[in-house]
DNA sequence: AAGCTGACTATGG
DNA sequence: GCCATAGCCAGCT
């Protein structure tokens, strides 16, 4: 496993339940800034890594949730996330902005 | 081994 | 404000 991936993860991991984060985000954080493809790429092999990794707080930058389909069921990541109080609507996190959680802010 | 792909994002028309 | 284009780079075929 890359350091890349692992690290992907490990931020992933820290995600407080009930906040939501981008890829770009991730990426930025581990200088990696532009790669953000890469951090979805990560979410898809998760799977393969032996921790839990919440993806479904991992979102683009509109607070759109495309990695939906890549869930068991399409919709496991709307209830996921409804479960930890973000209501989502039309596959979209409504006050995206206020459930942010910045990695480079909270992380320092 | 060489190319394609993709859970993204920024930019330009 | 929506559509097209272009960087990004690791894994998969």
């Amino acid at each position: 496993m890359s350091d890349f991936f692992s690290k992907v993860y490990e931020v992933v991991q820290q995600i407080p339940p009930g906040r939501v984060t981008s890829y770009g985000a991730i990426a930025s954080y581990l200088g990696t800034a532009g790669s953000a493809r890469m951090v979805g790429w990560a979410m898809n092999a998760s799977h393969s890594y032996p921790e839990f990794v919440p993806a479904h707080r991992v979102v683009n930058r509109n607070g759109l949730l495309t990695g939906k389909y890549h869930f068991d069921t399409p919709d496991a990541m709307k209830e996921l996330l409804e479960n930890e109080g973000v209501k989502i609507k039309e596959d979209q996190i409504i006050h995206f902005k206020k459930h942010f959680w910045d990695p480079a802010k909270e992380l320092g």
